[in-house]
DNA sequence: GTCTATAACTCGATAGAC
DNA sequence: GTCTATCGAGTTATAGAC
């Protein structure tokens, strides 16, 4: 079956639709059905329930996502062109209501193992776009070998989502204030990465442990 | 009435259990009303519609933590102190499952407006509680003058709450990294706060813009 | 594979007894 | 102020026609 959207395919997008308009609470075997337009029993024939249908959802949505974004973030060369994209991504993505999904996602592991362990799939597929890039962007300077790249990735990616999600509980002077301040953060560190090689070692001192 | 739990106050501390343990979509007048003992008829008498109370009961958890960190969070010397304080913060809310209730009230602000104002009324009250203890840690170091407190405070507060929600959907191991990596970032920052004045100057030009 | 129909249940909110 | 009883709508999941 190459050609034509299966009901399978309809039930997976409405489903996504659905989380980004209306928020996981909203989310039932009928009002995917109805986005999808197809019959609400066909829910439970391809998905046997509307929780292993979430948890589909959950995995391809995100997978997507990180297809487009790691596109746009493979042409970032430096800190500051990290956080100019991670504004860039919070319009964009705010405008399409696409954070929000991810914040229902989280909401939903919470309570819920499978979604939770869906979820974590899909954090570590966006990670597997980020990590290389923050890799590149210390490679070379005094940080070179300090930092552990997955690691530093991953606290950058988490500290995005929480300025994301509780974004939706502010206005948008606050946000802006939020990112203009991590390009002073940035500006910060790059005053480290430029470090000479005396002040590099008292650096390596400092973290006390495997300079590489 | 000065003793006697009263229902209303009943029912708002069975909201917060309820969203504590089995998440914000799991919310019903009776879910409520049977964690609270009382009626569910009751739910409506005094807070005329279940979301009323979940604004309430979002208002009034958020500022019971709020007082209990703060007490914290003010014998916080340094920024490793910070770090190791968050770090403890985790693992005791972690336990009792605070953190799943600011996910969940997060998640319920993404698409319910009354919901995101009381969250973001809570968050407010929270940095007001870190903003002071931000500012102190900078007070008189290169970085005095530079850096908007409030904002910083925002970000740190923001970037917690990223952490914490991920970690839902990490194994321990992982979210111990995270912690970690966050010592060697602050251990980075830490070499920026020690600065001279020669290099000093050269920060603030780098910023670029107003140093006090 | 998709549909309609339906069983068994829970929901918010109200009415009215006490 | 708190209770029980109830209505109408929405929910998951299944049964069975096509």
């Amino acid at each position: 079956m190459p050609d034509a959207v299966t009901t399978k395919q309809k039930l997976v997008d409405a489903t996504i639709e659905v989380v980004r308009r209306d928020g996981i609470a909203a989310i039932s075997a009928r009002h995917i059905a109805s986005e999808a337009g197809v019959s609400q029993g066909s829910v439970f024939y391809h998905f046997e329930s509307v929780e292993n249908l979430l948890v589909e959802a959950a995995t391809i949505g995100a997978r997507e996502r990180a297809t487009t974004w790691g596109r746009r973030l493979s042409h970032v060369t430096d800190l500051r062109g990290l956080v100019d994209l991670a504004e860039e991504l919070h319009h964009d993505e705010a405008a399409e209501g696409n954070v929000g999904v991810l914040a229902q996602f989280l909401a939903g592991a919470q309570t819920h193992p499978a979604l939770a362990q869906a979820t974590g799939r899909a954090l570590d597929e966006w990670l597997d776009v980020v990590e290389p890039v923050v890799a590149s962007l210390i490679d070379g300077t005094a940080l070179d070998g300090t930092l552990e790249p997955r690691a530093l990735a991953g606290v950058i990616s988490d500290a995005f989502i929480g300025i994301e999600l509780a974004a939706a509980t502010r206005d948008v002077a606050e946000v802006t204030e939020r990112f203009d301040l991590l390009r002073d953060l940035v500006a910060v560190v790059e005053v480290v990465l430029d470090l000479g090689p005396v002040a590099t070692k008292a650096l390596r001192r400092r973290l006390g442990r495997n300079a590489g």
